[in-house]
RNA sequence: GGGCGCGUAGCUCAAUGGUAGAGCAGCGGCCUUUUAAGCCGUUGGUUAAGGGUUCGAGCCCCUUCGCGCUCACCA
């Protein structure tokens, strides 16, 4: 480890304190409660009368420091707040203020015992009567000041550049409260969802990450290798073929809350791998699967952030159901001006968008132009919750067929501040029909080269073993939480977002 | 992958092609109720890396690396 010349000198203190008799790096804390316990109890006090509460022992992170001739004021901060620390010469005598002075800087974790009161200034703080070093910093925190107050936040050049935060999210967490404040907001999110759908009689399961044959959405996957078995595997692109075989094992209400790898690009809104929740339903119906999203949904809003109407990029948006419903066809009408029945093939489609100066990649199916077209025309302009619905079939080859219509399929897509957030229909459930689907796409029951999919047999035998009609959800809950925290990247609420290796120095 | 932009002290940022700077942090002082404490003094740089043009490059040119925005890709 290579140290900087401010580094040298934490580092050369580790030694010192040693010497004096003092570890710098304890095996035991004495800490008896947190900061956040330590205020609440302090105020308790103080509305029976009382000014000071005794026998206190913290332990936090060392994040300001106000040193004077007999008296030092500090902050301290452990994950319930932050509290003041105030250390006179009277209670520590000149040897312990010394040490405070000589060995702590900021970033170093404390142990502080004492009783809690009131300073002059009014603010809550620890009288100090004894103190030890529970694990010193050597490295400074990227902030160059960071203090709280009369309960703002008050900075002063702290770590800004994303790059580093995010290579280094630790420091970040450390330097930022309000990272910290959008990854306790996703825990949240998570655990919402999770008592919605126990509470709703689904039950949790877990299916393969590695796969040997990759299937449920349109993406490349990544591809490992087990080395005994000499297989190759994929990483999953989603859950759904695995968690519909479950429905037709008799779990007819299951959800997966994961992690799925793309391949792909990466952008604002997608990072190669990512959490997706799923849920299939049996019995239900696409329209039936719109309701439940949007309780589902406000029920998140509800027990996350105690109301439905969020702030996202600056728009208010009103997660209070029911949501908006677009007829994918009359969208795109009103949209562009283009009635996709008129132009039942790819042909004609692609003539009248050449005609109004669309700029597309020729040679598209129909159902990639109509994707394109909405993707263009439609998918911007849904800031407020809205649900798309009845797609191309093409396009949707594990959706069922609209009756009367073999052309579109029963399938939406929810839509919220101009983004994807949900993908869902009502779930094919006729194997023949899979089977015919599976083949126009052009699987293969021999994969001669290896770039052709296999026809995955085996959820073909499960579909023929008979299963219910149900609806079918898959949701990315990252961007859920981008628009729960306001946060315009996925990266902002990804602890660890991909990035491009980068030598080490 | 394409286009545009960015990379300077620990952090946030300055610097017409002409001696690399500030605030904060750090270090040394003074200071017994501070709140971004204050005051005095002071250290700190391979200007992302490598090459080129020039009397002279943080600045201009080329290459590489990384990041950002954007486009493409993304049932």
């Amino acid at each position: 480890m290579e140290l900087s010349d401010l580094e040298k000198i934490r580092f050369d203190k580790i030694a010192e304190m040693r010497a004096n008799g003092l570890e710098p790096f304890p095996t035991r804390t004495e800490v008896n409660q947190s900061i956040g316990e330590a205020i609440a109890s302090f105020e308790k006090a103080e509305a029976d009368g009382k000014t000071a509460v005794s026998g206190v022992i913290l332990g936090g992170r060392l994040r300001a420091s106000r040193i004077m001739g007999k008296l030092a004021f500090a902050h301290i901060e452990d994950r319930s707040g932050r509290i003041q620390l105030f250390f006179r010469i009277n209670e520590l005598g000149e040897a312990a203020l010394a040490q405070f002075k000589d060995y702590f800087d900021l970033g170093d974790y404390i142990q502080a015992s004492g009783d809690v009161v009131r300073t002059r200034t009014g603010e809550i703080s620890l009288q100090v009567l004894e103190f030890k070093m529970l694990a010193k910093a050597i490295t400074p925190l990227p902030a160059a000041k960071d203090e709280l107050v009369d309960g703002v936040l008050v900075r002063h050049a702290t770590l800004a550049d994303p790059e580093t935060r995010f290579r280094q999210r630790y420091a970040d967490l450390a330097v930022n409260e309000e990272v910290r404040k959008v990854f306790r907001t996703r825990a949240s999110i998570v655990k919402a969802i999770r008592n919605f759908f126990d509470d709703h009689d689904f039950i949790e399961v877990e299916t393969p990450i590695l796969q040997p044959i990759y299937g449920g959405a349109a993406a490349k996957p990544f591809v490992t290798h087990h080395n005994q078995l000499k297989q190759d595997l994929f990483l999953r692109i989603s859950f759904e073929l695995y968690l519909k075989r479950l429905v037709v094992g008799g779990l007819d209400r299951v959800y997966e809350i994961g992690r799925d790898f793309r391949n792909e690009g990466v952008s604002y809104k997608h990072n190669p791998e990512f959490t997706q929740l799923e849920f299939y339903w049996a019995y239900a119906d696409y329209l039936q699967v719109m309701e439940l999203t949007e309780q589902f949904i406000a029920h998140v809003c509800d027990q996350v952030l105690g109301t439905r109407k969020v702030i996202y990029d600056g728009h208010e948006i009103d997660f209070n159901p029911p949501w908006k419903r677009v007829d994918l066809r009359q969208g795109l009408i009103d949209a562009c001006g283009i009635d996709i029945n008129q132009y039942p093939t790819a042909e004609t489609l692609a003539e009248i968008m050449q005609q109004k100066g669309m700029k597309f990649k020729p040679g598209e199916a129909r159902g990639k132009l109509i994707d394109f077209l909405l993707g263009e025309y439609l998918e911007p302009t849904f800031i407020q919750p809205t649900f798309l619905y009845d797609y191309p079939r093409d396009i949707s080859p594990l959706a069922k067929n609209r009756p009367g219509d073999p052309s579109t399929v029963e399938r939406f897509e929810g839509f919220v501040g101009g983004m994807e957030l949900c993908n869902a229909f009502t779930e094919l459930n006729d194997p023949l029909e899979q089977e015919a689907r599976f083949l126009e796409m052009g699987r293969e029951y021999k994969a001669e080269d290896e770039e052709r999919h296999p026809m995955d047999e085996d959820y073909l035998r499960a579909m023929s073993y008979g299963m219910p009609p149900q609806g079918g959800f898959g949701m990315g809950i990252d961007r859920l939480c981008m628009l729960l925290t306001d946060r315009r990247t996925i990266r902002e609420v990804l602890l660890f977002p991909h990035l491009r290796e980068r030598d080490q120095d």
